[in-house]
Formats: C-alpha cells, sequence, structure tokens
DNA sequence: CTGGGTCTTCCAATGATGGGAAGGTCAAGC
DNA sequence: GCTTGACCTTCCCATCATTGGAAGACCCAG
C-alpha cells in the first residue's frame, strides 16, 4: 500500500501523512526500492486513530501521548480517560470563551440600530475599550489541544 | 509617544504594532530625526479598538472592514452592525462545533472504567473511526475571525 | 515507448504572535 | 563628559497544522 492508498484508507492527506512521520508521531514506514513508502492495514488503523482523535481537537502532542497508551498494553486506562477528560476540560474552556465573546458582540450590536444613520454604538464599545478584561483569564491558547477543523474541501489525497 | 508608550497606553505589544504598521492595518506614523515611530493620541485610540476587536475574535481582516467603517464618517450604521452579527454567528457555530467535539469525548470517557484494568473504550472509540462525520460540515475554519486569545502573560510591552 | 498519474524531496506560505540578535539612541546620574 | 541601562530600529527565526507548488524520479496501461 503506498501513500496515496493510505491516504484514501485513513482520511489523512498524503502531506500530512508523510508532516506526521517528519516529526515522529508515525514511525517511519518501510521503503520499495524505488523509494516509495509501503504501510500496512495496521499504520492504516493507526492514521484513522490520529484524525479521529484530530477531529475531536486534540493536538498532535496530545495524540502522541494517546498513542503511546494505545501501543502498550500495560497501559492504565485510568491514564487514558484522566486524558480525555482534560481535553474535554479544555474544550469547554474554550467553547465558554468564546460564548462570551459572542455574549459580548450581540449586546453591542443590540444597541445598533442598523440603519443608514451612522451612529453606531459597536463601534463606539469598541473604540472606548474593554475593561481591560479578556486577556488575563487564559493562559491556555488555542494551540494547546485546540485544533481548526479542517477545511471541508479536503478528504484525503482526492486526485483532482 | 514613542512605540513603547504606545503599546503600554493601548495594550498592544510594541511588536504587534509593528507588524500591524507592515500589513498596512494601521498608517505609518511620522519617525523622529533618529527613526523612532512617534504616535498620536488618535493612533492610540486605533489601537485600542484594534485590541478590543481582536479580544472579540475579529480576524485582522476583518478589523480592517470596520477601522474603514470606523473612518468613515458617512457609514451606515446597518454595515457596522451586519458585520458584527457575522461574526456572532462565526463565534457561535465554533462554540456549538466544540461543544460537540467535547460531548463526544465525554461521551467515550463515560464509558471507561478509569481503573487499572487495560481495556478502554476511549482507544477503541478513536481507533475505528468516526461515522466520517465532522470534517464536512465545516467551511469556516479558525483562521476567518477567531483567533487564540492572549497567552496571559503578554500584556503590551512589558519591561523585564 | 510514451503519457499521465503517482511518488519523492524541498521550499514557501498561511495568521498572529513572540523571541532574539545586532546596532543606534536617549536620558539620567556621577 | 562619560557611562549605564532602558529604549528604539531592522531583520530573521519559531510556533502550529496544513496546504501549495516545483523539480525530478517512477510506475502502469495503452
Amino acid at each position: 500500500m503506498n501513500i496515496g492508498e493510505a491516504a484514501r484508507a485513513s482520511g489523512v492527506s498524503a502531506k500530512m501523512i508523510r508532516y506526521y512521520e517528519s516529526i515522529g508521531l508515525i514511525p517511519r514506514p518501510a521503503r520499495t526500492q524505488a523509494g516509495y513508502r509501503v504501510y500496512s492495514a495496521n499504520d492504516v488503523h493507526r492514521l484513522v486513530f490520529i484524525r479521529r482523535a484530530r477531529d475531536l481537537g486534540f493536538s498532535v502532542e496530545r495524540i502522541a501521548e494517546l498513542i503511546a497508551l494505545w501501543s502498550d498494553r500495560d497501559r492504565a486506562s485510568a491514564d487514558v480517560k484522566r486524558i480525555a477528560l482534560e481535553q474535554v476540560e479544555i474544550l469547554e474552556r474554550k467553547a465558554r470563551e468564546i460564548e462570551a465573546m459572542a455574549a459580548t458582540l450581540r449586546h453591542l450590536a443590540k444597541s445598533c440600530h442598523g440603519d443608514d444613520r451612522p451612529d453606531c454604538p459597536i463601534l463606539e464599545g469598541l473604540a472606548s475599550g474593554p475593561p481591560t478584561g479578556t486577556a488575563d483569564h487564559g493562559s491556555h491558547r488555542f494551540g494547546a489541544g485546540l485544533r481548526p477543523p479542517k477545511k471541508g474541501t479536503m478528504r484525503a489525497d482526492r486526485r483532482a
């Protein structure tokens, strides 16, 4: 199975498969004489695992932890559960944060006429500055476990 | 007022002020003979506006639109309101998406014993792959209007 | 044997931000 | 005046996950 087939089978683009290899998330596969990468069903399985975890907002770093646990027959399920629940917390915190942004903005928008007149409280609200809030409550960032979802127009290594 | 003072006054780091200048979000300021950038209270006002909008999850691109409206005395408040409400929608969609991830993950975690035994449905859930879902429902990405919140340890150009 | 699709590697860009080096400048204290 | 330290300048690099593209090698079917 070459990289294109593995990509189609797993839903991970060929580009990303090579990238995951380069960062050590997946082992370097065997090569054909011509240098083509060769993947097994097991490798594809692992790629599916990775894609699924990415879809759930796990960072690559986090996924590396999960894979280590996955490959370890003696791991305690408690470890996995802990990581998963930590991720749940990260996600929920993030969702709440974004909702707070939306609420603030909706509030501003509500007091705006929305007609032809140029006076608009939204702009004034933006201009006058916040209670110096939002920037301090988070020592977490998107990168720490959250990932932009796929663009949608990308499903594996689609040809053409 | 030099860039450091402007940074402290606006809450935008000196680095970012220069970056905003480089991408044309703010005009190139006057310079002293020595080449130092000089800012006015008005410039700081604009920077506060920008910071506030960033805190509300607007992308820089979006902010450029807002600034154009802000600077335009004849703009209709409807335009501003439209942009704001679009942003609200983006944020809420994103929040819902993240919540869905969290829910899925919480669901997986719930069926995990969390004890010393190595069998863990979370890993199996990840490995068996999703209903090929999540990747298609979004032609939007984080970049399109959503931004990681500040790291927290960064407030303007703090010295030391 | 040729053409089109596939593979390889490498390089670059994205967006917003931070880090740091190397060098010039300013203001205060001695 | 001179030193010191805080500030400024530009420039390059890193992040994170992902995509794009170029240039060249390869493989299979016709």
